[in-house]
DNA sequence: GGCTACATTGGAATCGTTTCCACAACCCAC
DNA sequence: GTGGGTTGTGGAAACGATTCCAATGTAGCC
């Protein structure tokens, strides 16, 4: 017989009811033992396996949860969220369903279309950096939890990296390794509003006073977070009369840059000059040489966060509208060392 | 109202049967213009969204493939694969779903337990380097291609980069350019058996053949991918009497240590020596200075190519089990010219 | 006017589960 | 021996769509 078995197959085969055989299949404890291990080896025998969409129709949750994603090829930082999002559904026995709306308006009201229809528990709405978004009005009538981006209105829950912390914290490694003047090259534009380049000054700032380390305007540069402006900028600061003597790259691709900066000026890293970098793209950072000491996003972290936090919004109403934020944390490899010449503290 | 309204709902408030509401949702052709306005207006007046497991349990198709991804989270290609396999069932109206499997045996089993039971309507089975794979047996029943990786016995369709092809046509990129004397440093153990080392390596003597230039040897170098072997290797083959004036690196994480050996010795590249990668790691190729020239596995193709297989072999019977080697690109950048004395031809 | 053909529609049957209600069989205490 | 639980089981109803058949109305043709 070509079609594949239903539970009346079983239940005749076996000849009990059909609720037994589903009692059985949903470990029900109220069929015994006998009957149970009987109606287990015909479901084998047969090769029997319950369709999902009979189920569902009946209510039963569907263990879906959405992942709508912009343009999950354009980073490399894409799939750390996705397996943070993935592994955590399925230790909860969900799966994940991928949609990758391409920045496209129309994609995007489809997707949460087709989420909808198919009765996912819940969304995840991911960037690929961080940065505001205008949800598909569609989505505020489902269980969504935004990932590494936040909704304007903050009426939905997200999940953001602390990219203040991370500043604070990169800066204050270098500032515990006895820097005093320390450059920072941003990864994007701060007055254009980027959180990440905002946040990280911010952090800098702050460690700065902290520590009661006076803040130079000269010390910062704002790049673009690409290798040419790390090897421009850092080029510029390590050719001013007082130069830096650690950097802080707000990406690990201008650290790149950076390197050949002031390896060019015959420079060595980290004797002369140490580096801290942001991201931890780890086949940069890892392949530098030295390794570059960096600070990770926290992309996996996020993505089971997120997750976590839907499937635990028991009731229908979805999660609370919480933003929260994630500690980002230090990599450390070998491009941090003592400044030359120690300044007096 | 609490309840998602059903077309049961829409059909009294429209004062038709169910039947025309099916009929405007579905676009048959067979419903007059007046009542496929009147019904589409309730439907969107009620914001009905129709159920996708009650319509699937009638047989309708369900519109899903499964992707089965053996560790997405630990290489940089998997987002190129997934956005190629992404892209191309959109575009049929289909949906992924992602299963990353970790490798563990029993949830690669119980990942394509859920598959069938989701009907999916076949399952991309991809490795996220290429290599052989030993199938769930559940695979076999299902219309499954296998991505960047092949089964031992061939008896499932499967797509994987021409790695003989690529390797061939670095090395005659090289022979192009005017060189002679090329280096090869191998991605992994060509004994072991590697398909992407020894069918770059093949590929590498081939060219030398087709140009009549004699194989030495002396010339290859077993490394293990990462960027410290790169260095090491190439500083080898650099410091030979009769150094190579091209060096062809099989990963450009190893063209990115190469890099570094050149440098050192006080070379430049591509004056004095050229190099060409393998991968086009985006993030290290840009990145390098020069920019890399290197070949790119065709991650985004294969998952396309797979997806398009699959949904082709209409008949339940699945894909036939041929095996099809995608073209391997070249990137061209800024890291190859000719050499600085051409060899006489 | 009668007949056929066609366009449009209504609604019952159906898909494969879960769930609930009813009931049989048994046990136990009185 | 009888009444009241407790277990274990069978099977009908329900879920929300699609699909098919029958019925209606309308038009065209002779």
């Amino acid at each position: 017989m070509a079609k594949r078995p239903t539970i009346h197959d079983i239940a005749n085969e076996a000849d009990v009811g059909v609720g037994t055989v589903s009692r059985v299949l949903n470990e029900h404890p109220s069929v015994s033992e006998a009957t149970r291990r009987h109606v287990q080896s015909v479901i084998e025998r047969l090769g029997y396996h319950p369709r999902t969409a009979a189920r569902e129709i009946r209510g039963v949750r569907s263990n879906l949860v959405g992942l709508l994603a912009d343009s999950v090829t354009t980073t490399p930082f894409a799939h750390a969220l996705i397996k943070g999002a993935q592994d955590e559904a399925r230790s909860r026995g969900r799966m994940l369903v991928l949609i990758d709306t391409d920045g496209n308006r129309d994609d995007r009201e489809r997707a949460v279309a087709s989420c909808r229809e198919r009765s996912v528990e819940g969304v995840l709405y991911a960037a690929m950096f961080h940065h505001a978004v205008d949800l598909p009005a569609a989505l505020y009538e489902l269980p969504t939890v935004l990932v590494n981006c936040f909704d304007a209105n903050a009426t939905v829950a997200s999940v953001i990296p602390d990219e203040e912390q991370g500043g604070h914290d990169a800066t204050q490694h270098l500032l515990d390794a006895g820097h005093r003047r320390i450059g920072l090259i941003t990864n994007d534009s701060v007055a254009g509003g980027d959180p990440a380049a905002v946040g990280r000054l911010a952090g800098y700032r702050r460690a700065h006073d902290e520590a009661g380390v006076p803040f130079d305007p000269e010390l910062v540069r704002e790049g673009d977070g690409h290798t040419e402006a790390g090897r421009r900028l850092a080029g510029d600061l390590l050719d001013r009369s007082d130069p830096p003597t650690a950097i802080f790259c707000a990406t690990d691709r201008m650290a790149m840059g950076a390197y050949d900066a002031i390896k060019d000026r015959g420079l060595r890293i980290p004797q002369d000059v140490s580096v801290i970098g942001f991201d931890d793209q780890r086949y940069i950072a890892d392949a530098l040489s030295p390794a570059l000491t960096t600070y990770a996003l926290p992309h996996a972290a996020m993505g089971a966060w997120a997750v976590a936090r839907l499937l635990d919004a028991a009731n229908g109403a979805g999660p609370e509208p919480e933003q929260v934020r994630l500690r980002c944390p230090l990599v450390e490899r070998d491009s941090v060392a003592a400044p030359p010449s120690p300044s007096p503290s």
